[in-house]
DNA sequence: GCATGTGTATCGGCGGTCGATACAACCGTT
DNA sequence: AACGGTTGTATCGACCGCCGATACACATGC
């Protein structure tokens, strides 16, 4: 049962090695290249020519091209308006549309996180937890954001994050120190914590308290408070986020009003 | 299903074939494989074993086992936390968010919409052509809505949906009621019009008035009006939905009211 | 016990993919 | 108008990565 490696590795003690490697015979080269194509506009989400594909995807231009064609018909890739380059599909849509439908904690978290949006006025994020980055899955906006506040799919540093820092929390020691220790420390504001044992110290508080907050880490003007979603063994699975503007609130008004909202949700999806 | 058959004849003009059907040599079949695995859960959102996933995408069971393997690594599929079969994995996230950001409409339409969901109350909606079907972009709910009225990717049938008739009505005769001809015209609701000369006549009106409306043709109660967002030559890229209730509005209240401020939003991106 | 489900593991042979290479079309420059 | 730089497209023989039947361990339920 404890074979598998690759994606559960990330859940397993820190002191723990893979067990396995993957299983070199079972995993799909030919395959993987197309995913590799895909995530090739993670790193510049612009239309990419054929060569740029090939060198994002570390791919020979020849296969490039073969899988370029391959997902233009699938609809994973279009090309671009502009003429020259691909971009990535709607198809893409539809398979997060399946993610989300296939994920009963998204599901059970709409309303909730729709009630919370309501009382609160504020935005009000779902975050998932992967290892040393969170994934926002579900974002309600309040009247004025950035874009990019706005989207799901959008991943952080756990670290530097209310949320991130409200699921270390959960974990033993042990682990939120390993996480902190294999996360790149690099500071997304002025006032980003980058210290490890100031964020081991805010993850304590945020232990005693039950929810975290950060302020002005991930973007200046913006507080956050945020508590974990449990599963069972305090595994935390994700966290509710609601996050303010320092134009609006003082820190402190904001936490104590909105802190025992985040937790009283986070309850409610746990367990 | 129809994924097969190439991307752009959906956009060609209706009366044109596909210029070259995709290249057979070029097409990938172990790489489209992947895809088929993971659009499996299209049909079925739940957890699918083995067998499952092999039968969903019409592939030998050792072909699955390989398949997923590589998808579970890639982090594409996930086990299910039931402890058996695979889900969606959150890899998928990432992808869509890379479709959003690549996407220079979304990124334009992005504050248009936090305005208009500001200024409306109501829950705003944007949504892309796609051939016979509208794929839901953003969606800015209002107080109360239903799971699905929340989830973007989520497709509906164009003939049927107020952006689908707005886009419809861009389009010469000829290519709208082929739309409406290769569409499945199967009734959402018991007021959904089905009827091609009814639907026509719909669209007219769309093409008069500048905007369309549908009211409780995909939800009973919901009443939506929606203007399509042009490229050059008059081609539709996407629609303005605003969507509210007939609890709390006439017909024709909701019209006048928010007809304009579609059509103006729609303009302001298009071109 | 047996039947049926789950996921995992193996291996020889076939054929799908590899990638160098060539080509047409479109740009700007000079 | 020839150039060097793009762009995307097309071809083909050789190799090796994948195919899929098959067997296994382990759970269920009756």
């Amino acid at each position: 049962m404890s074979t598998q490696q690759g994606f559960e590795r990330r859940y397993q003690a820190p002191e723990r090695e893979p067990i396995i490697e993957v299983d070199e015979r079972l995993f799909l080269k030919s395959a993987a290249r197309s995913f590799y194509v895909l995530e090739a506009f993670a790193r510049s989400p612009r239309p990419l020519s054929l060569a740029e594909v090939a060198k994002g995807a570390k791919i020979s231009k020849s296969a490039a091209q073969r899988v370029v064609q391959t997902l233009l018909v699938l609809g994973y890739l279009e090309r671009s308006p502009t003429g020259t380059g691909v971009i990535p599909g709607r198809r893409i849509l539809d398979r997060s549309f399946d993610y989300l439908r296939s994920n009963p904690l998204i599901e059970r978290a709409t309303p909730i996180l729709t009630e919370l949006r309501k009382t609160c006025g504020e935005r009000v994020d779902l975050s998932l937890f992967d290892d040393v980055t969170i994934l926002y899955a579900i974002r309600l906006q309040s009247k004025r954001e950035t874009f990019y506040a706005t989207l799901s799919g959008r991943r952080m540093p756990t670290f530097a994050t209310a949320g991130g820092r409200a699921m270390l929390a959960c974990l033993d020691d042990r682990h939120a120190d390993d996480i902190v220790r294999r996360s790149k420390l690099a500071p997304l504001t002025p006032k980003t914590l980058v210290d490890p044992a100031l964020i081991r110290q805010r993850v304590e508080e945020a232990r005693r308290d039950g929810y975290a907050y950060v302020l002005e880490e991930s973007l200046l003007g913006e507080i956050v408070v945020a508590a974990a979603v449990i599963k069972e063994r305090n595994m935390p699975v994700g966290a509710i986020h609601i996050a303010g503007s320092l134009a609006d609130w003082s820190a402190e008004d904001f936490r104590k009003r909105f802190a025992p909202l985040a937790i009283e949700a986070a309850r409610a999806l746990s367990g």
